[in-house]
DNA sequence: AGTTTGACGCTCC
DNA sequence: CGGAGCGCCAAAC
């Protein structure tokens, strides 16, 4: 049996490369799209490794499967992430959460 | 090689 | 609906 690839950040950022504007994802949803089911933690970690470098990666588009921006106590990337994410269409509520109901990406909907 | 540490998630209560 | 508890998995100690 050929053992399963590792998971690497390059797969898990193709998948958050095709999330749709004015949508997002969670972390575990990434890493099973990414073939990777359980491996949300790692996401986190894929992402972390980009926090201050300018790419084309739509890096806002992930939060936890709460539906809020994950906190990282760094810099303002935190208010940051909402402006962007708010700039494309997404509404939070008063608790500072997103309706996933609404704003969920669903692949096979949303292309 | 054992322990701790997270941009997480699900179940219980 | 919010918090606690526990599972998860790779990386860093």
């Amino acid at each position: 049996m050929t053992p399963d690839k590792q998971p690497s950040f390059e797969d898990f950022y193709q998948v958050i490369r095709e999330i749709v504007p004015g949508r997002v994802a969670t972390y575990g949803q990434v890493a099973a799209l990414a073939g990777f089911p359980r491996h949300a933690r790692y996401v986190g970690r894929a992402l972390r490794e980009l926090a201050g470098n300018d790419t084309d990666l739509p890096w806002q588009r992930v939060v936890n499967s709460a539906g809020e921006i994950s906190r990282r106590g760094i810099d303002g990337s935190d208010e940051l992430q909402r402006r962007l994410l708010e700039g494309e269409g997404v509404e939070f509520d008063a608790a500072d959460r997103i309706d996933m109901r609404r704003f969920q990406w669903r692949p096979e909907r949303d292309a």
